[in-house]
DNA sequence: CGACATTACATGCGCGTGCATGCAATGTAC
DNA sequence: GTACATTGCATGCACGCGCATGTAATGTCG
């Protein structure tokens, strides 16, 4: 009886321990995520997501296939798409077909992509230094 | 010349530790919080907002004023306000009126929304567990 | 007292997201 | 070969979000 009391508590224990984690987890992402956001649209007119894909995409090397890029990512499918379309729009990337299998379209950065990139990277490592350092 | 090589080193490695650390917290947050509002959507009806608002309500005591209520938590005020319009459609919290500054408005949980509460939090843990555990 | 700034909340708006679906290319069964 | 399932991507849709603004109540300064 007084076993099980223990045991009771101990379980109550682990759950507050992780609600207190998850709520850390949930303010430390949104302030670091709003913070880069903002910062990135500001200084170079891309927002996170954008940014995030440009980035695997250069880490992938030159060229990859668009489903290879969402396999590692936290974005649905058509939030990937639509971040492309952006990044095309404004000439940071381009889209074309694959030989191979032609479903899938290749994506790579432009010139001015990397460029841009490379820019918004150290903007990137300030922000993070501020917040996660 | 071979001193500041190895600093820049350092500095390089330092960095990429850092984005790790960011992506790890981005592909966790997302994981968690994703699964968390789905099943807090399927299995309560209600979302992750919604339950955080009302899980904070709870554990700040039985009446708060939104301002408050709002200061420690992640949303925005804007966000926090259609939040607690989505709980009041609900009926599981109430909105009064706060005579000491009638421009404060007090937000309280009913009893159906203490029970939903309760049911939602085992879900949590559930969730909680699964993913931080 | 009156004029102005500030606070607490609600709301119009644009935007990014996930879900469901559409569509074309590919794989599989017979 | 034909019929059907599956894959890779784009898109219509509803929804929640932050930003900017509106509104009423309160504080402040002369």
């Amino acid at each position: 009886m007084r076993a099980r009391g223990i045991f009771r508590r101990m379980a109550a224990v682990r759950e507050r321990e992780l609600v207190e984690r998850w709520r850390d987890l949930l303010t430390t992402y949104n302030a670091v995520a709003n913070a880069l956001d903002q910062t990135l649209q500001r200084e170079h007119g891309i927002g996170l997501s954008e940014f995030e894909a440009l980035d695997r995409l250069i880490d992938a090397g030159d060229k990859c296939v668009l489903k290879v890029l969402g396999s590692d990512m936290y974005l649905s499918q058509s939030a990937l798409s639509r971040a492309v379309d952006r990044l095309e729009r404004q000439g940071l990337v381009a889209r074309s077909m694959c030989d191979n299998d032609r479903r899938s379209i290749y994506v790579a950065p432009t010139a001015t992509g990397r460029q841009r990139h490379a820019d918004a990277s150290s903007t990137r490592s300030r922000i993070l230094a501020d917040h996660l350092g």
